[in-house]
DNA sequence: GGCATTTTGTCAAATCTGTGTAAAATCTGG
DNA sequence: CCAGATTTTACACAGATTTGACAAAATGCC
């Protein structure tokens, strides 16, 4: 899934026309507030950003991803008008992946999110990253940020969190919790995980209600809503 | 079995048609209301919406098929005749899995089913939720609702209407209920059950008289209509 | 229809169980 | 051996479960 943000209708529909003629599906935005309420809950292949936006223009968005864990390797293509020198450099300084010069033909378009994607996809697909509103867990980075904040977690601690982020509002028994995270030949069978979930709770702060305690069960995330 | 709802019956002939004839179940409704009536005792693999509608339009039915925990999880490809980005937009947010433009090519409307119900899969199936009317038995979420609202339950009461509602009409026994839910070896053999059942028929509110209870027999799940 | 008997509904009190919590004990890698 | 992570232990408490007593309803008999 490509995700266009720009503002001008008729050249969004131009875009995703055309990307979805060739194979690839697509969306657009047209400004950054849509697109980042977007991302909370899911996550382009790639996207293409205009830098003229209303709003927050594409410089400030792309920024903003490069910072945020959960979209931090989320390619980017620039696109815009002005051929200037400095938002080019600024861009591919930041970050972006490549960068488009309006006007551009469909067929370079098209090239260069293919050109992108192979060169994205060879550096070897990573796990994706979980979220659950300002909370985000990376895998790869083993990591732990709410509200870009680090929450440093034992690896218990972030394993529990993984279970729950990956299915959240599912019910994990303790045993299950036991044989997932501490391995199937666990021996101890005392108030191991209960001691676990107290110390995960407390770290995550606010998000450590999220963990409900579902009598004679076990525990889950907080469902949605 | 893949649902299409669409209020041109030529359309949906062809819909039908075109997906039968590729292997698929199909089946037309062609408003809301008959789609909601069918979703209370059956449940599809997909879903085609068209936007346009008589009575409640596409978005609208979208909303509450994702509102319901009972069909949060089904797929829905929407339709449309407008090209217009705000629908596309709000679909898309909505979670629709995919988009067909009208006119859309039969082969299309098959490729996109097939792309949609293969990306599914993969996420995986659950155990399935039961429902009566609308009332909602989650058992992976261990959640309850009835019309949305959730409703909580102890332990006991859980397991008491997972029975019931697994085979709705069927007498269980209060000797069978103890097995089942308390175990084999349980040694009181009181009111117990009678006390439960209660807490559960308050619980449950509107539908607490569902459970009826056969003198000399046990309780059972009331039967259809 | 009355009446006795059995079965079920209801309530509140008593009991039991699972969970939260803190702190001590143990383990692990450097 | 140390620091931090993990596990164990112990105990209090909230909430679920069970018990027991009685009221209400259904059933069968005359």
């Amino acid at each position: 899934m490509i995700w266009c943000v720009e503002d001008d209708a008729g050249i969004r529909e131009i875009e995703i026309y055309t990307l979805e003629s060739t194979g690839f599906q697509a969306r657009g935005f047209a400004d950054g507030a849509d697109l980042q309420k977007a991302l909370s809950s899911q996550r382009p292949e790639l996207i293409i950003l205009d830098v003229m936006l209303p709003g927050k223009d594409g410089v400030t968005l792309l920024r903003e991803l490069r910072a945020d864990p959960a979209t931090r390797d989320v390619p980017v293509i620039m696109a815009t008008a002005k051929g200037s020198e400095f938002d080019k450099i600024q861009s591919l300084d930041l970050g972006a992946d490549d960068y488009l010069v309006k006007p551009f033909g469909m067929m370079e378009l098209v090239s260069r999110v293919r050109a992108v994607l192979r060169r994205c996809r060879s550096a070897g697909e990573g796990e994706a990253s979980l979220r659950w509103e300002g909370l985000v867990l990376d895998p790869e980075a083993r990591a732990v940020t709410a509200e870009g904040q680090p929450v440093a977690l034992t690896y218990k601690e972030f394993e529990l969190l993984r279970r729950f982020l990956s299915r959240p509002g599912v019910v994990y028994s303790r045993d299950q919790l036991l044989t997932d995270v501490w391995g199937v030949d666990f021996a101890g069978e005392t108030r191991t995980v209960d001691v676990h979930i107290r110390t995960l709770r407390q770290k995550l702060g606010g998000y450590g209600s999220c963990i409900q305690t579902v009598r004679q069960v076990g525990y889950r995330w907080k469902g949605k809503t």
